[in-house]
DNA sequence: TAAGCGTGGCC
DNA sequence: TGGCCAAGCTT
């Protein structure tokens, strides 16, 4: 292993712990009457969303949705308008899956267990190991965009990970995991928040940092990322705008769309029709009628 | 495995 | 200005 070895394990979990405590944001699903559901709802939406645009869709959902059984008896294109504009809407579909299958297989309960969040729809390794230890205070590696950044530069050296997780980070991350459940849950949610608000991706502020004395790429001077170059997302003129374009019209919609009113959206009938397609495939927009459409009932 | 999938804010 | 990034999942 890396360098930060020379640090204690003990030593560095109670930095992080101790740090975190003092820094740590108030967000809502972290109160300690955040339901599991409450967790899993703000997974969902914190997947690829920044946090402050998820704060006022959060506090909506959960007003509306208060359990999983209150989701799951009501329409996905409800869930698809409730998302409103936090991107990515398969989520808000796959949420609502998720509703149906924890009332009808789980009693209504979000599952505890790691397997059982896993099996849920939209849910991957990192939402099952967050909500079981964020919800359920177990211990669980965690491994999200900002525990990546962390310990490629504090233990790796690095200033940023590879593009995929690797089975060397993974097993990192678990050498470094307390060994109590609490602690280690902790321990999660802090190495998250140091990446989020310290560690950050672009301009890191390594002068705050708590970890600033363990930390191989400081100890390192800080070298810039010589990898390959990381895959950007292109947007402007991609069928994800035209699909996203189109949604916005369903979604605005209070019931039936004619095909005029998406056709105004975008100028290019090829694209068009394949985005709309895909929607339809993908079950966010649902045809009524020739030439009608509507969130899925 | 890598590409596809929204949207907005930031430097 | 515009590329980069944001608590990923699915196929």
């Amino acid at each position: 292993m890396a360098a930060i070895t020379s640090t204690p394990a003990p030593l560095l979990h109670s930095t992080v712990l101790d740090w975190y405590e003092a820094n740590a944001r108030d967000l809502p699903w972290r109160t300690a009457d955040a339901s599991p559901w409450a967790v899993m709802v703000s997974e969902f939406m914190l997947q690829q969303t920044p946090v402050k645009r998820v704060l006022p869709a959060y506090a909506a959902w959960l007003e509306r949705w208060p359990t999983p059984a209150d989701l799951a008896a009501d329409a996905p294109g409800e869930a698809v308008r409730m998302w409103g504009r936090l991107g990515y809407p398969r989520r808000a579909l796959r949420l609502h899956a998720a509703a149906v299958a924890i009332t009808e297989q789980h009693g209504g309960r979000v599952p505890d267990d790691h397997a059982a969040l896993l099996a849920l729809p939209g849910v991957g390794e990192y939402t099952a190991a967050a909500v079981a230890s964020f919800a359920f205070r177990q211990r669980h590696v965690v491994l999200d965009t900002n525990v990546r950044r962390v310990f490629a530069r504090a233990v790796t050296g690095v200033e940023y990970p590879a593009q995929a997780t690797t089975a060397a980070e993974r097993r990192t991350a678990t050498e470094y995991l307390p060994a109590t459940a609490e602690t280690a849950a902790t321990w999660a949610v802090g190495v998250m928040e140091l990446g989020a608000l310290v560690c950050t991706a672009r301009s890191p502020e390594c002068g705050a940092c708590p970890l600033r004395g363990h930390c191989a790429w400081q100890r390192a001077g800080r070298p810039p990322y010589e990898g390959p170059a990381r895959r950007g997302q292109s947007y402007e003129g991609t069928d994800r705008q035209v699909r996203g374009k189109l949604l916005a019209v369903l979604r605005d919609a209070h019931g039936e769309v004619a095909q005029e009113r998406l056709d105004a959206v975008w100028p290019e009938p090829v694209q068009r029709a394949r985005a709309l397609d895909g929607l339809v495939a993908d079950g966010l927009a649902e045809p009524v009628a020739p030439g009608v459409y509507r969130l899925p009932q």
